[in-house]
DNA sequence: TTGTACGCGTTATCAG
DNA sequence: CTGATAACGCGTACAA
């Protein structure tokens, strides 16, 4: 049966035979110490296999080395690669990341903040519900913890590292304008607690009207319903007439890709389709999808590196808003005279995208 | 200027006028006091936003209340879902995630293992490159802190929740055969330092030999060669002769339909494909890539779960692995008499696969 | 029922 | 150059 206890600095200048605050400035660096001794310290802690605990320096230096990271999940790679990218740049830097994440719920956000402020984290990197009206969030400005928000509009006194949904969906009104699209919709997964998917829809919205164009359905599903193609497929022939539809993000655009073969119509010339986000498999789509390039790693790194700088004594700054591009893909067209869904019934047998698109590509 | 420093149980103590001791009792429900003091105890906490310090707690329990998790990548969904699968078991318990990810460099892999165990954890949610291996895993076994893998085979007196990889690339090589490939192959990124890419091939290889057919082509490829579907058009023609792929994931698998497609050949006639992983798009596509179907999340809770149970006392049990199910999607068929990558050039014009697959999935 | 005092592991202070 | 000691926030044994 091995060592059941933690080995201390105690251990150490025991076997080294010296005091605890010689072993200490020893292992740290951080005071003199004869060479002799510091032999003798060394070599001990070699032998013990010790290591400093995290717990006991906390305590001693009000600092906890640990950064506290609430995300809505990471099942949504957007947010997953958010976090990796924090994670990237926090590597070397000794500080850990203690992550939560709420299922897009806002009262767990809130729950989650609390926990980590009383895990003593020395900074806070968030995506949630509901930033302006928490009040964890201000407790944390109040105890002078740098709070960094990623995906959302800059508030109040909070720094974030985000893209300008507002402008990128009006980009997307632009690309649909050109082509001639008048009746248009925006698909929307949980349009209540994502304000991404708020400002976006604020954006296409805003573009719509001031090209004096009617005003796009605003098409609100459930997650099961995105995830089941048939299901979407019935909900996108309710609405019927439209030419052109934004999907919130880039899995609900494939998913309408899907949901538009099953109900016999071609993308792009029965119907157009844009997403958001711009993941990776949508280039390897067989009709690569038009979306708007973001970059959620960056915006990681970029919420993680503001926070590292104010937590190093530099300035807490408000950085310009991230890029983002529009990518064309393939998956918008001008809309036909008389479109199949104005028509109603009678889906027509799927034509033949594949050769124009796949020479396009080579 | 709001206050800076942290509200101790010492202040709420003061403020209710008694001791920390009967403080602590109060706000724990730890032991004796008078209902007065109790009522003065909360109102004072209340008051002042006091909560407790994870800090002190763990310094004073020797449990930290925190539970390290290593992954190799955030940015790979399957490892962010399993990490997501973890937290939601975790939630309610009390225990937070303290996350690393070494991008599947396995010497960070075992400096994050060493820093993890520094900072206390109570617990060990782990994948990385070379678990057999690790003198830090078997210091933590050391000091009797339990640790979960996830993805591994189960090793040594590690726990592990996992898919038999094995067995499930068996059931692909069956696929493949009863079709009546042949020249078959293995594509696979990071063979080296993925010991389920080595296992998924393995098992390809048992079934194609125990079956009397050819060994498969084993054919690495680099990450940047993955994302791009022209390089990887080149590799898969300088691999003439093959029939049938087996990606190593499904977003590799999705990638060579996109190179066959740029190389003229068509997905199932000219060449069938097969993924892992079962990730939701893969369903989506206008050609449903066929798979192995797998949960990482539930791998994420079962790990969790396993761990939660040791944490508390229970037994700390392997459990059997978890089942994984092939769905046959849409890019199987039987080979060509005379294939035309053996042809070798000449890329024919892809033909209509669409209406095909579409009235199959409607 | 209550409060004092100690120890958890660490570092900073300060006297030697 | 060295080491004893206080302090960080907490829970608990023990004494009142």
């Amino acid at each position: 049966m091995p060592s059941k206890t933690r080995i201390t600095i105690k251990d150490v200048a025991r076997e080294a035979g010296c005091g605890v605050a010689t072993a200490s400035r020893v292992l740290n660096n951080s005071g003199p110490a004869s060479a002799d001794v510091r032999k003798r310290v060394e070599k001990a802690a070699r032998s013990l296999g010790f290591s400093f605990s995290a717990t006991g320096r906390a305590l001693q230096s009000k600092r906890s080395m640990t950064i506290g990271c609430l995300v809505p999940s990471l099942a949504n790679p957007v947010f997953a690669e958010a976090v990796q990218g924090a994670q990237e740049v926090l590597l070397g830097s000794g500080y850990q990341l203690l992550i939560s994440s709420s299922n897009y719920d806002g009262a767990i956000d809130n729950e989650a903040i609390a926990t980590l402020l009383s895990n003593d984290v020395d900074g806070l990197i968030v995506t949630m519900t509901a930033p302006e009206k928490s009040r964890e969030l201000k407790q944390a400005r109040e105890r002078n913890i740098p709070v960094s928000l990623m995906f959302h509009d800059p508030l109040d006194g909070f720094c974030s590292a985000y893209v300008d949904n507002f402008e990128a969906a009006r980009e997307i009104a632009r690309q649909f304008a050109a082509l001639g699209h008048r009746r248009t919709g925006f698909l929307a997964l949980r349009f209540a607690t994502s304000d991404r998917s708020r400002n976006r829809y604020a954006g296409f919205l805003a573009e719509c009207r001031a090209r004096g164009l009617p005003d796009p359905a605003l098409i609100e599903i459930s997650e099961a319903e995105a995830k089941t193609p048939e299901k979407l497929a019935d909900i996108l022939r309710e609405h019927s007439g439209l030419t052109a539809v934004f999907a919130s993000n880039d899995f609900l655009a494939i998913a309408v890709q899907k949901a538009a073969r099953l109900s016999g119509w071609r993308v792009p010339e029965d119907l157009s389709v844009a997403g958001f986000d711009g993941i990776e498999i949508g280039r390897m789509l067989d009709i690569p999808l038009a979306t708007i390039e973001t970059r959620p790693a960056a915006m990681g790194r970029q919420a993680a590196e503001t926070l590292l700088c104010a937590l190093q004594g530099g300035p807490f700054e408000q950085r310009p808003a991230l890029p983002f591009q529009f990518r064309a893909g393939a998956t918008l067209a001008a809309p036909r005279p008389e479109s199949p869904t104005a028509a109603g019934i009678a889906p027509q047998p799927p034509s033949v995208p594949s050769l124009k698109y796949a020479l396009k590509q080579g």
